[in-house]
DNA sequence: GCAAAAGTGTTAACTGTACACCCATGA
DNA sequence: TCATGGGTGTACAGTTAACACTTTTGC
């Protein structure tokens, strides 16, 4: 991609994204390393992010984002809001950083933050235009960010989890097949604490949201499990109903 | 106030907020009707809102809009995010009133939106800058609006339900001393059902979130009412249980 | 045969819901 | 005395929460 900044960027307003994913152990998010400028060595983690063009809304500034990055479209995604305090740009190494890599450094600008949800195993991340290298790191690791972007994870944690309360919208961040352990495991790490294994698993089959398959794990040394798909007709008959509370 | 909009006004970026009230009876939005402008008659209603101010954060923009309609300070404000639709300003008479009140009217206006909860009885609201008369409105009979605004008073409902099963933000939209009949009309307004009384009352008593006043109504032609107030200690104590959900 | 995770039922406590009558006041 | 809204209790159904052992597989 070749933009003319001058004329098509929006210089004061950028989108940065929170993009969850689970590797069925953690809850993990994508930060992007920067390239370092001048002579500063501080290397604060930051989430993926760029101004946004003339020529395209929030969403689509949101999704060029993370195509970019992941090579995905049609990813679940939602806006947590606009983050706009007049000392998010203030920190030195931000400073630093925006002088090379911005054509107006010293701008206010104001950032539209969504939160996305990937399976993690369906692709590479890649280096961007603006990152040196791009991680996936446990979310409880998270303890400094770059600009205001910790404040923006954190806000995405928390509306994670109360979504997810009442919208089974865990259901991204696995694959398409996936095991009733896994999505337990999930939601304990969504949720940050233990849940009844029983309780759990009668919950979702009771709601007829999982569809087992007739199929099972192969080459595990345990009893394998079976898997199972996400029962969207069921659930959109469940929402009509006017269902929205999990209760986790 | 009297700005210099040149050198003060960040151009692309506005907030607007949809300001509830409760009188009792209906559930309210506080509209303003625009000055007319050349020879457009129609007068849609919209939202209070301005452009934001380089040296202030969103919420204090918001604050500001809020202070210069109702006087009000320190009122309940949420915001609901950000709207950048690329024909948000695209209606025929949207265009002629932008032509007439900001310098740079084909700019692309990107709007971050709040809701804001207010005791309707404790102000009159009064016509500002940008607007000719300011009225309350049943909000079930907002049919239509300016810009992209019923999109945002739309969400600007969704989320005042939303928010309101997990907290008690209701108090904010009544006098100090209520009755709970009041209350439990408020709820039903904003739920769009009724609510068994009974029911109603037993769970907020239960849960110990109104205090009893030694107070009752005077002068009414039936049964006087208690007053009670919100108990704020009451509630933070729940909340650091974890409740969270009211169930309605 | 053993290690490892899958899978399965019951009970008690609590919460939600449906429902109808008497009470206190002003006019 | 009547019209108006205030205020109260009970029973049933459904949901949550706590808890431990057997099964299937690979090695």
């Amino acid at each position: 991609m070749n933009y003319n900044y001058e004329h098509d960027l929006n210089k004061g307003i950028s989108v940065d994204c929170v993009i969850f994913g689970f590797d069925f152990e953690k809850l993990k998010v994508l930060v992007i390393r920067r390239k370092p400028v001048e002579n500063i060595s501080e290397s604060l983690v930051s989430l993926p992010g760029d101004l946004i063009f003339n020529d395209e809304n929030l969403d689509q500034a949101a999704q060029r984002v993370l195509k970019e990055l992941t090579d995905l479209e049609n990813i679940y995604l939602e806006q947590l809001g606009a983050f706009g305090d007049l000392d998010r740009l203030s920190k030195p190494s931000d400073i630093a950083w925006l002088r090379s890599n911005r054509a107006q450094p010293e701008a206010r600008v104001i950032t539209v933050a969504y939160y996305a949800l990937v399976n993690l195993n369906a692709f590479d991340p890649k280096p961007s235009n603006f990152a040196e290298s791009v991680s996936w790191e446990p979310v409880e690791d998270i303890k400094s960010m770059a600009f205001d972007h910790l404040e923006i994870f954190n806000k995405a944690r928390e509306e994670l989890y109360r979504k997810l309360k009442i919208q089974p919208i865990g259901f991204n961040l696995l694959p398409k097949k996936f095991t009733l352990s896994q999505l337990h495991k999930l939601y304990e790490a969504i949720v940050g604490r233990e849940l009844d294994k029983r309780n759990f698993r009668r919950k979702m089959i009771k709601l007829e949201i999982v569809k087992k398959l007739d199929e099972k794990q192969k080459g595990v040394p345990h009893k394998p499990s079976n898997f199972y798909e996400f029962h969207v007709e069921n659930y959109k008959r469940l929402v009509n109903k006017g269902f929205d509370n999990f209760g986790f």
